[in-house]
DNA sequence: CTGCATCCTGCCGGATACTG
DNA sequence: CAGTATCCGGCAGGATGCAG
């Protein structure tokens, strides 16, 4: 970087500089969308959210939720009953972004079949050996 | 996974269960979205990608070319001059998806600040060591 | 110009166990 | 219920060098 190339081609915008690639990384990060997808209806618990996004560990939803707090991205509210409660929403910020991961989801549901075909054709042309029974 | 847990809360859409999770995590790739937002302008050669992507090295921008090639988001189009020239594309798949990945990069733009913000704010109340000055 | 091969490092993220 | 702490393997990804 800043190699004294100032100049660039308009067509590429290097809309990706540093900055925005930081906020983009956050959002973009493993579990960052389903969490805020499913945070998305409105608050909910940190046992539900484990529950309801298959696969992820407690230590990664802890990890991804501190994350999100820290961008201002979801709210922590701790209800001080016993056992403990602690609810997670979405800031306006955050809220902005739902249709578009919205959108993103969609549109992965809508091409994951021709995605994973295009895949199984590339990997037959370009490495032909043993694909595994 | 497949832990017999097939009940979720409606709340908790398990909208990302496996299929979903692997092409999100595909164009989620820290180098796909600049990428394909690169070459949502037009054909692009390898060079002005290198070029126009700030931060990028060349190795991860031809392993990221060869996974979006192989899932039939961009196309790959050598042309036998000399020196060689290689335009790369999107797919009319991957157009679609343009319209979303700006709408990402726009909300990373607008709220750039804020978060870095918060961020700071955060870091002041849970971890009050010296900040670097 | 457009790549691939190799080496090497950091950190992402899973497994597990312990607390208030 | 809602975390925190620790250990540790895998792989993302940078640096470098060579090739068609």
């Amino acid at each position: 970087m800043s190699q004294g190339n100032t100049r660039v081609t308009p067509q590429v915008v290097n809309a990706e500089a540093c900055p925005i690639r930081e906020v983009l990384d956050r959002v973009v990060g493993k579990w960052s969308v389903p969490i805020l997808i499913a945070a998305g209806h409105g608050p909910i618990r940190f046992t539900e959210l484990e529950r309801g996004i298959e696969g992820i560990s407690r230590r990664m939803l802890t990890l991804t939720l501190r994350n999100l707090e820290r961008d201002g991205l979801v709210t922590r509210t701790v209800y001080p009953t016993v056992p403990p409660k602690v609810e997670y929403a979405l800031t306006p910020v955050a809220r902005e972004l739902h249709a578009t991961l919205t959108n993103l989801t969609q549109w992965a549901e809508r091409h994951r079949v021709s995605i994973a075909e295009s895949r199984a054709r590339y990997d037959e042309i370009h490495d032909p050996e043993q694909i595994p029974a």
